[in-house]
DNA sequence: TGTAAAAACTTACGCCGCTAGTTTAAGCAC
DNA sequence: GTGCTTAAACTAGCGGCGTAAGTTTTTACA
């Protein structure tokens, strides 16, 4: 086939298929052949579109984050803000677990990331917080929201009881993948509640740097 | 060359290999290829040490864990313990940032790991931590100290001023990776404290489930 | 001393990202 | 309408990947 009367692929249905792929089967399934298979076509056609895989892979991260909502900041105290921003980020990346590694590494220059960071980092800023402490706060909840995205708690120990034989206190380590969502979610939650408890103590001390 | 008189290869030499490449190269550059060149070897004579590539990989994540210090939940207060942990684990893999990814998605069946969850967890248990709170507790731990180590956050920002404009309280994010330690270490220390002592308070007032 | 296991080797398979060059259709200038 | 450029598909192929299979030689032990 040379050029075909109608273009078979574009940037978005490329996305779109890629994105599908990493959350069916893991960002390594998704291999440039394997993704042209997926959209009938040869694994060089996509460089028509896309300079690189890392381009293809960046733009699918930038999807998942735009899906973040940052209009929070605009309604709300900056603590309540933070609150509910961290529990959209998160709930995105429990949608899209296997992207996380790539969103781990930074906004780079992804538009959707920056303007998060804008969002986050202007809200600290304006409640009151010094630059410096805005910077830690926001350094500080993507460790918390992309750390507990990474890889859950409890599919961390694996299901073999006999492997917690020599462990006494892991003797029902076994046990945690059944309650997954549990551990998981309660681990974040009581981070995310202890985090902006003290925050908003200090705060009300006027600790602000 | 076949059998030689003395073995050229032994796993702890090819663990030690491995962890320096990772440190020096990054995880991707180690090859099983790559890996037995450093070794003065061909790649497949590493299949008659190690099963698999992945094999090696736990082998060197172990070693980095081993290195972490839980002896300090015998002479310390759960806080104490608590932080001193913490910051040990976060030091070593401060010094081996390259393999954090393999880390994070848990202890797998690496004793070191293992170890040390069952250190983390009895400390918590016999301070009177429910069961469920204190598996909240460890898995929070590991959210902060592997987030903080999985990505520089002051690294995440690229140098690039203009990359800047649009986003107005952003306008001197290229300065952060000038100020990346402090960055990164401010923000870690920051959840520490907070995490600890908000967890401190809630202990203090009975609340221990 | 004969035999089995160990530890190196070479060769090769099917993946991978990506480059180069080819073919044909589309879009535009004259 | 005709010719030129560009776009979007193709095929072929490079070097690298993890790993399997089979070979060679040495060592260790019965």
């Amino acid at each position: 086939m040379a050029r075909p009367r109608q273009a078979l692929l574009t940037r978005e249905r490329i996305v779109e298929a890629a994105s599908m792929l990493i959350d069916a089967e893991g960002l390594e399934a998704c291999s440039m052949r394997r993704l042209a298979t997926e959209l009938g076509v040869q694994g060089p056609s996509l460089y028509n579109h896309f300079a690189t895989k890392a381009e293809i892979v960046d733009a699918v991260a930038e999807s998942v984050v735009a899906q973040v909502d940052i209009s929070v900041f605009r309604a709300n105290d900056w603590r309540e803000g933070l609150r509910l921003w961290a529990k959209s980020y998160h709930a995105v990346l429990a949608a899209h677990p296997n992207i996380v590694p790539v969103l781990a590494t930074g906004p780079g220059r992804r538009p959707a990331g920056l303007a998060m960071a804008e969002a986050v980092y202007g809200a600290l800023l304006e409640a009151g917080w010094s630059r410096a402490r805005a910077t830690h706060i926001g350094a500080l909840m993507r460790y918390l929201i992309t750390g507990s995205a990474l890889g859950s708690f409890a599919l961390g120990f694996e299901a073999d009881p006999e492997l917690y034989d020599r462990y006494p206190h892991l003797h029902r380590a076994h046990e945690l993948a059944a309650h997954r969502a549990a551990v998981d979610e309660g681990a974040f939650e009581l981070g995310l509640d202890l985090l902006i408890n003290s925050l908003s103590d200090r705060y009300d001390q006027g600790v602000r740097r």
